[in-house]
DNA sequence: GTTACTGTAACAAGATCGAGTACAGAAGGA
DNA sequence: TCCTTCTGTACTCGATCTTGTTACAGTAAC
């Protein structure tokens, strides 16, 4: 099942910022867009921040911007940015070692898993924060 | 970002139904090689049951075993029959729909994040139980 | 100095997961 | 027929994570 929102909620963020052309935009501001408080967005914001895809300005005219063209942010920096640790989760107590396949099932599986996540990264690469835009003015 | 480990859980449980050799393998049993408890097993088997993967006998000299060869089960078939709901949560709220873009970002994400979940999909297709077995087996 | 912002801590509410207990029901064996 | 050995499932509990919220310190423009 899914966990968080997050990533969605970023590229939502880094759509209204590449939107607008260039200018600052208030996390309240932002906020209205996506329907939920501003610390929530201010949260993604600095994680996003902290991942080198938006600059922000504090104090009055304050707010964040694109801090790279929107064609050179793919969904997978996105994703890296906001979300941690792996797609799968392994077992939650580790197998019971003396079992011939619980002392191996979780270096057997892994390439499997590793390959899987690594597909899913591949395909989020493609797209760019300025394909959502074209996307949704495309739509309108 | 990380999923129950149900997925997890559940190949290791197959894992165990095709290392020994059609036999059946009780709850008990099962729960002892993956370090926990018997019901948590069951509530796995009753899933993968559901999914035709394994068939189950009640009562004594009950248990559990494969109901096709293991390499016919694919793991893309195990995660769809343990994990439900879509890899990406979407917004939590409905964005405003008053803002051009919060008004289509769904719309136009939607493509993007489902092609990242069938990529991830089609690359668990190409590992079968049977493939997990022979690398369980290999690293002995 | 006032105003308008961000950054972050703290907290509540809700969901979900793993783990565990309990018990009804099914099936084989004496 | 009764007992033993299993499964199936409902229910509960604690831990963890996420979202939403308030509060407040810090920063920058005017």
């Amino acid at each position: 099942m899914t966990k968080s929102s997050r990533f969605v909620i970023a590229t939502h963020v880094l759509a209204l910022l590449a939107h607008g052309d260039g200018e600052s935009l208030t996390s309240e501001w932002i906020a209205g867009s996506v329907n939920t408080n501003a610390v929530v967005i201010r949260r993604i914001l600095a994680l996003l921040a902290r991942a080198g895809l938006v600059a922000t300005q504090e104090g009055a005219k304050g707010g964040s911007r694109l801090a790279r063209p929107a064609k050179e942010i793919n969904l997978l920096a996105v994703y890296r940015a906001v979300e941690e640790g792996d797609l799968f989760a392994s077992h939650p107590q580790p197998p019971n070692p003396q079992c011939p396949v619980g002392c191996h099932i979780q270096a057997a599986l892994e390439p499997t898993l590793d390959a899987a996540e690594e597909a899913m990264a591949m395909s989020l690469a493609k797209t760019t924060v300025a394909d959502v835009v074209r996307q949704v003015r495309g739509a309108t």
